[in-house]
DNA sequence: TAGATTGTTAATCGATTAACAATC
DNA sequence: TAGATTGTTAATCGATTAACAATC
């Protein structure tokens, strides 16, 4: 019935960051904050920040700046974190078994309920009392149990599969650890976190400098050119 | 000496996804393949992805396209990935023990090395024949070994600690997966993994038809305009 | 040769930054 | 009140897309 009037990438990647520094202050008994000041810490500039902030409301106020639990607050809320969240976890190998085992992310409601693979070796382990049960079983556990976000761990290959069988089984938020792109209908929102994606791009700032310099030099043909 | 044009920052996170499709293509034994046809299954468009290229050379052909296997290798190359990059875990927890046993790295040419911890439990234990060794070694083992990249998989508390006694010996890119920003020097590249960050904005997007919603009602004060 | 598709320039779109009136 | 700082509009910057001549 709304606008909708939509929030971009851009602005909602930057989010998190003002949640962690904004509790980084909490944490150093810092009462208020103004946009010039919270800039020279998390490194945007201030106009971005008031822009940012000013995309879900009036949170500052003129003359004073921006009282820091209030603030704080206000972001936790927009990102969702009033409410708790059940997840499940595919693929219980060690990429899997860490997620599992993060306390950090209990901290603000997120609770990984069980997990599932399809190792005859791991099913019925329990790693910190969350209880590993056969991958064929996530249908019906789906089915019998609420559950928020679903989680991929497994292997490139399995993957997809293991996306149809959480997306056909009522799950619209799927956090996928496997490195590849899934297909998943519209409404189905997925977050990637592609790990050796983000090791190239480490490894390709290392190597810019004598790239680009090799690129820039193109030694055979400028020669012959005006 | 050169004019050292950069590559932004947009365009280098695009290039593990090119790496990626292209193996998938040489899986699937494709030879060629034009930039549209690269367009429908990567979801760059077509302009974008011979605009991408095209920073880094001439790989394509008029009237042909790209040859898979070749643009494979260019890329492969842009990423650094002609060389092997030795590497050092910090923090040997779920999460380090799982970086340590991931084999995707391996096949890239990524190999850990040693982890270190500070829980004495873990000191001496070997993840996949790689030993944990006392953090305190972290320094002596720098000096003593070459290793390319430092990566940092401790608590919050201890991350900045640990980034410093690896630049001091050496190390110029840090893979962070500490939920906070490490203060290094100019020169030293920090790639980071915020997993609550990414889950974040996942809880962000799930929650965000509901919150726009009820930012565009706005039902107290719009009464009384005009 | 005719058709296809690149490399690249120009146009458009979107995101960031600057500026400043409003106001605490 | 005077000073500080917001919220917001306008200006700038950068990234994406469109268009097309070059050419395989």
């Amino acid at each position: 019935m709304g606008d909708k009037r939509q929030i971009s990438m851009a602005v909602v990647r930057r989010l998190p960051k003002y949640h962690r520094y904004l509790l980084e202050l909490i944490r150093n008994d810092v009462d208020r904050i103004s946009s010039k000041e919270l800039s020279d810490r998390i490194g945007f500039t201030a106009s971005q920040i008031r822009q940012d902030l000013n995309n879900f409301g009036d949170f500052g106020q003129q003359g004073y700046g921006y009282n820091v639990k209030d603030l704080y607050n206000e972001i936790s809320n927009i990102l969702g974190l009033h409410a708790n969240y059940n997840m499940v976890i595919a693929g219980a190998g060690n990429l899997g078994q860490a997620i599992a085992g993060y306390s950090n992310f209990e901290k603000e409601g997120f609770r990984v309920k069980a997990l599932f693979d399809i190792n005859p070796k791991l099913i019925g382990l329990s790693i910190r009392d969350i209880e590993i049960f056969d991958i064929d079983n996530l249908r019906n556990y789906l089915h019998d149990n609420k559950v928020d976000i679903g989680i991929i761990c497994t292997p490139r290959v399995q993957a997809q599969k293991v996306a149809d069988v959480m997306v056909k089984n009522g799950i619209t938020a799927i956090w996928n650890f496997a490195p590849t792109d899934l297909d998943v209908p519209r409404g189905v929102i997925v977050e990637n976190v592609h790990l050796l994606d983000s090791l190239l791009t480490l490894t390709y700032r290392v190597n810019e400098p004598k790239l680009l310099d090799y690129i820039n030099k193109d030694p055979e043909e400028i020669v012959e050119e005006e």
